[in-house]
Order: C-alpha cells, then sequence, then structure tokens
DNA sequence: GAAACTAGTTTCCCAAAGGAAACTACCAAC
DNA sequence: GTTGGTAGTTTCCTTTGGGAAACTAGTTTC
C-alpha cells in the first residue's frame, strides 16, 4: 500500500466512523427505535396512538422525540382539519429506508438470543 | 386473520421489538460501536493501541466498555506473557457477526448524510 | 357549565452516563 | 533512583436522559 492509498484508506475509516455516528445518533434514547418501529408496523398513527401503542413512554418523551424525528426528516407531521384537531405522524419516505438496519438489528438480537442468551439459562 | 394468526403476529412483534432492545443494549453508549469498530478493522489491539486508536476515549470509559463487551461475549480479552505484560484484545466469532448490522448502520449513514446532510448546507 | 377528548408543554426531580486527573502496581532502561 | 512504558482503578465532578404529575388550550357532548 502506497502513501496515497494509505491517505484514502485512512479517509474511508474515518468517513465510515461518522457515518455510524450519524446513524446512532438519530436513533439514540430510550425511544426512537420504538417510534420508529410502531410507524413501521401500522402505518400512520395519531399521538394518542402512538402514546398507546409505544409500551410506557410518556407524553413528554414522545413529543420531544417526535420532534426530533420531524427535524432530520424521518418523520411527518400532519395537522389534520377534524375536530377535535388530530395529527398524523408517519415515515417519510427517507424514514423508510431506516428498514433495512433495523432488520439487520432485529436478526442479530434474535440470533444473539439464540447463542448466548438462551444457552446461558441452562 | 383469524385470532391464533392476531396472537402469533403479536408475539413476533414483541419478540422483534426484545430483539431490538437486546441489541441495542450491548451496544449503547457513546463509545461501543467505536471499539468494535477498531477491532473490526484492525484485528487484535492492546489497550493503549485501542486507547490511541479510538479518539477521545478516557482510560475509565475504555476499560469499563471493554469489561462490558466481554462478559458479551463479544470481545475476548489475552494476556500476553511479555514484559511488560501485554493484553490483546480482538472481537470473538460471535462479535465478528456484528459486521453486517454495522455495515447496514454505516451504508444508512452515508446515505443520508449525501440526502439530508449536504444539501442542507447549500 | 361540567366532563371528556384532542395535542401537547411545563416544572421539578432523580439516576445514569461520562470526563479529568490522580493513583496503584509492575517492570525495564538509563 | 528517576524516568517511562505496560494496564488499569479510584475519586470527584458535571452533564444528560428520562419520569410523574400538573398544566394550557381548544372543542364536543351531556
Amino acid at each position: 500500500m502506497n502513501k496515497k492509498e494509505r491517505t484514502e484508506n485512512s479517509a474511508e475509516c474515518i468517513k465510515g466512523m461518522q457515518a455510524i455516528n450519524d446513524t446512532m445518533q438519530l436513533l439514540s434514547g430510550k425511544w426512537k427505535f420504538k417510534i420508529v418501529g410502531a410507524l413501521m408496523k401500522h402505518g400512520k398513527l395519531r399521538f394518542m396512538d402512538l402514546l398507546r401503542e409505544v409500551d410506557g413512554i410518556a407524553a413528554k418523551m414522545l413529543s420531544k422525540e417526535l420532534h426530533e424525528l420531524e427535524i432530520n426528516l424521518l418523520v411527518s407531521r400532519t395537522i389534520m382539519n377534524t375536530k377535535p384537531v388530530t395529527v398524523e405522524y408517519e415515515l417519510t419516505k427517507h424514514g423508510q429506508t431506516l428498514e433495512r438496519v433495523i432488520n439487520e438489528i432485529e436478526a442479530w438480537g434474535l440470533a444473539h438470543r439464540k447463542l448466548i442468551i438462551q444457552p446461558m439459562k441452562k
């Protein structure tokens, strides 16, 4: 490997680390994955639906997390012209691209449970 | 969908959520992904190597995170018979299976940066 | 006009996460 | 015997994350 290749390789490394940071920052915390998961499974959901669907979350946290997801263009927020007003939350097209990531994380978790957690109990 | 199917579907849902929790618990925090990433790229690394390689980490955190990764059988710790003693950390076979997860997270982060972060600057 | 639903916000508090610096302990080289 | 390398641990402190409950505000139904 010559100097140019090493420099490029190092740059790739840093870029990759940065990319991992980007993703994890958007999805860090106790609730983001669960909210995205709920929206992935049900499509559109209103605030109160999410409050019921995401087990254990408080209104404050739901509100805060939805804001952050909206700012990052992963979730859209639509105020409906109903009485009383309802608000629909939905994954954006960009938000839907998280499916592959979430599937991998889920698959690894299942495998880990089979390989490590279950055998430990016996 | 009959009652049995609904029950099974709901059980699948819960299992999937649990799997996501399992994975994220093991890899939560500011440093775990970076440590695993460093070991994935370099193979074996000693404590001081990691301290230098993982940018910004303090000895306390590195020590704590390595313990947790070791307990969860993702990283192995080998004391070498050298003077002064050195310790080699390495991903276990199980730890190496994280590669697909990390690749997806990295790929999504890169795409996100191209789609959302870069255009915002212009 | 009181109760109940919508969608949040605000306040106050606690626990967990994380950082900086000092410290232990062993060994080698100078 | 002092400096410097190995691999950590300990202490003390600040920041962040998160939870419970009360509160705003508009609308509808009884």
